[in-house]
DNA sequence: TGTTTGACTGGGA
DNA sequence: CTCCCAGCCAAAC
């Protein structure tokens, strides 16, 4: 296991705003890179829900790309959990991609605005 | 210790 | 509109 000493606030931040995202929404990477004031650092919040395995608080069925794309989908147990998850909560995903995605798509910058 | 990769994004062609 | 390229930072090799 590396050590998460000096880095740990990074990605429990990055797991607080996911933690945010309400029920039936979906956000981006980005988004929440951008929350944390490094838009620049999207790559790294992918690494951070990488690392989210651990957390079972953490939706990150409901992080996708800018595209809508379920990108991260074949990280998931099995890469159908993660369409399946979202069509639960009344999310259309079709060929990977979130349907409406514009619309379900929640900014924590914009619709938290700490 | 140096290089490569990746659940990304934005801008340019 | 789609496709390609560079930047970014942490983890893995």
């Amino acid at each position: 296991m590396p050590d998460y000493s000096k880095h740990t606030d990074f990605f429990d931040s990055v797991y607080q705003v996911v933690r945010m995202v309400p029920y039936g929404r979906v956000t981006s990477y980005g988004a929440i890179a951008n929350y944390l004031s490094t838009p620049k650092s999207s790559r790294v919040v992918g690494w951070a829900m990488n690392a989210a395995h651990s957390i079972p608080d953490v939706p990150a069925h409901r992080v996708v790309n800018r595209n809508g794309l379920l990108t991260g989908k074949m990280h998931f147990s099995s890469p159908n959990e993660m369409q399946l998850l979202l069509e639960k909560e009344g999310i259309k995903v079709i060929n990977d991609q979130v349907q409406n995605f514009k619309s379900l798509f929640w900014d924590p910058t914009k619709e938290l605005k700490l």
